[in-house]
RNA sequence: CGGGAUAUGGCCCAGUUUGGUAGGGCGCUUGGUUCGGGACCAAGAGGUCGCGGGUUCAAAUCCCGCUAUCCCGACCA
């Protein structure tokens, strides 16, 4: 490729709307425009570098007996309905209808169509397991776009599907395909954290995100330095602290007026967020219940709906805070309460505490635990802090955020009963199919990546999605150099490396700028060097060094650099 | 959805307080010089100042409404 027939529109000027150093990048770059928020053109370099992350993630899948086909992007209604999730998704689903008002959506995952497609074709456990996955365009109208490419609302997944005749048969799936995950991300030079993660009330009962490690991103984790347990925060586990905290007050009722907040009553009476007992109101399924959490920590919503096996749960509104704890919000408490209570662990070593008393502008204080409170149930409910102790080996764990590049997950019969998906086991018996769904975002691998490898410069690509193997830089428009240049860039094409010729008349230090920017790994520069001694220079991207040659060993040591970095 | 900010040539911004001929840098075109880490000189092209309304002799600038984009938060198989 000569340079200047690429169209490769590069930035000088920092892009005003970018924050992140991979955004910023990919936009410097010239591999991404933006087109609206959380919508992006892939440019032809990173296009380019886009089939390359779609090309190692197609072989590591059909490495392990998946097979490819393409779904539509574009849905109709009736298979949402059957599951439910054209109201479950929400806002997040994009919705439209064609010219009879029928109603369509954009596809933002797709187990309802390929649950359609098998359930219509695989009849009989011999044709199982089976495994299908495509690379396609997905759609999810987010609440806030963001980091670019990273957060958007159109972006390119992998998504794979397996079908199983029993759960433990989908065991030995899962474990293929986490092994062919792990292979993947090894093969693009990411570190990253393999971490638990929820697998809902409903059917699955292991699930795995691979996370990125990274300054930004959206996935909040727990890791365990010592035995190196991890898990995203939505399904981390921890473990009880024990703990005494000073001796039994006096129950007391005492007048605080206006005081609702945490913050509020812990300063008006002056003592610790930890001697406060957080008292608030759910609604599981109709059903109001009380939970306690200590007075600094948060209530973990999704540990609570799955101990609940609840269907719906969501905070009580003012109303019904009234109606059941008889007081306005802000002084509900577990004392006196007549619905279910259930606390956090971490309550059990309260002491000469304080609580809301149900009744307005006065909270209890002197509250202890065991003395004063009727709890129905106790178990972990609280949302994972730093420092929190790690539930398998006990020693305390490290918050973390990370870019979330690969999800993996056990659905079992989620969708396969409510879609009528049955085959016929070896007994003849109808059984519901039972599933697994595992995606990969493309864009963020390639995000990620630039956020792992960079420096001033720009980007550092690492092996596997290099955009080039080497640029030919000619420094001076003389007329031997720049044939020099051309005839060597004709050659180590011939030995079928990917090449860019440099051929723009510009200065030299724009060369230099463009081809660091773009992060191509190696530059042979022909220039002083080449005129006064004979000599090549190679200069690798990654540290800077330089190797003078004669052009007879230019072939060797690419060879040697290019397969082993 | 709450809070904050921005919108002026392809890109980055100044101009708005105090209304009066729309500016700079980068990029682009042409000619010349230059050529080892973002060169220089000269001449050019390119703008409904986000959109709609209002005030005024006169609006990028003042007033009202809207939209888009970004950041923080809430939300998120």
């Amino acid at each position: 490729m000569y340079l200047s027939k690429l169209f490769l529109p590069i930035i000088r000027e920092e892009p005003k709307d970018a924050e992140t150093i991979s955004h910023k990048l990919m936009i410097k770059a010239g591999l991404i425009r933006q087109i609206s928020s959380g919508i992006y053109t892939f440019l032809p370099l990173g296009f380019k570098i886009l089939k390359k992350v779609e090309n190692v993630i197609r072989e590591e899948m059909n490495n392990i007996g998946a097979q490819e086909l393409f779904m539509p992007a574009l849905l109709p209604r009736e298979p949402w309905d059957e599951t439910g999730r054209w109201d479950l998704y929400g806002d997040e689903l994009f919705k439209l209808k064609d010219r009879r008002e029928r109603d369509f959506c954009l596809g933002p995952t797709h187990e309802e169509i390929i649950t359609m497609i098998v359930k219509n074709t695989i009849k009989s456990y011999k044709n199982l397991p089976l495994l299908l996955y495509q690379i396609q365009t997905k759609y999810r109208d987010e609440i806030r776009p963001r980091f670019g490419i990273i957060r958007s609302r159109e972006f390119l997944m992998k998504d794979l599907y397996s079908f199983d005749e029993s759960w433990e048969s989908l065991d030995e799936t899962y474990k293929k395909i986490f092994e062919a995950y792990k292979k993947i991300f090894d093969r693009f030079d990411l570190k990253y954290y393999i971490v638990e993660a929820d697998s809902g009330a409903i059917g699955g009962k292991i699930s795995h995100e691979f996370v990125a490690e990274s300054e930004i991103g959206e996935c909040e984790f727990v890791i365990c330095p010592n035995c190196g347990y991890a898990a995203n925060i939505e399904a981390a586990k921890c473990k009880e602290i024990e703990e005494n905290i000073l001796d039994d007050g006096e129950l007391t009722l005492i007048h605080t007026p206006d005081m609702k907040k945490v913050e509020e009553v812990k300063n008006f009476l002056n003592v610790n967020e930890d001697r406060l007992l957080k008292s608030i109101l759910y609604i599981a399924d109709d059903e109001p219940i009380l939970v306690l959490v200590r007075g600094d920590d948060e209530v973990n919503e999704i540990k609570l709906k799955n101990y609940l096996k609840a269907k719906n749960l969501r905070l009580a509104d003012e109303n019904e805070i009234e109606k059941y704890t008889e007081a306005p919000l802000g002084f509900a408490g577990p004392i006196g309460f007549k619905g279910k209570i259930i606390g956090d662990l971490r309550i059990k070593y309260l002491k000469n505490g304080v609580c809301g008393a149900n009744k307005k502008d006065y909270h209890y204080k002197g509250v202890s635990f065991e003395r004063d409170l009727k709890v129905d149930e106790i178990t972990d409910l609280r949302k994972v802090k730093d420092k929190d102790l790690c539930p398998k080996c006990g020693e305390k764990m490290n918050m973390k955020i990370g870019i979330e590049l690969g999800h993996t997950f056990q659905l079992g019969t989620k969708y396969s009963e409510s879609m009528s998906a049955f085959f016929q086991d070896s007994n003849g018996e109808l059984k519901p199919f039972i599933m697994g769904c595992y995606g990969i975002g493309l864009g963020r691998i390639i995000a990620a990546t630039i956020e792992q490898n960079n420096d001033t410069k720009g980007i550092i690509w690492t092996k596997s999605l290099r955009p080039y193997d080497v640029i030919i830089i000619p420094v001076s428009v003389d007329d031997e150099i720049y044939k020099k240049g051309e005839e060597l860039y004709n050659k180590i094409k011939s030995f079928g490396y990917d090449v860019v010729f440099e051929d723009r008349d510009i200065s030299p230090g724009e060369k230099f700028k463009d081809a660091d920017l773009i992060g191509i790994p190696y530059k042979l520069i022909l220039g002083k060097t080449f005129i006064n001694e004979g000599l090549i220079e190679v200069k690798r991207r990654r540290d800077d060094k330089v190797f003078k040659m004669k052009e007879e060993e230019i072939i060797n040591f690419l060879k040697g650099e290019l397969n082993e970095s």
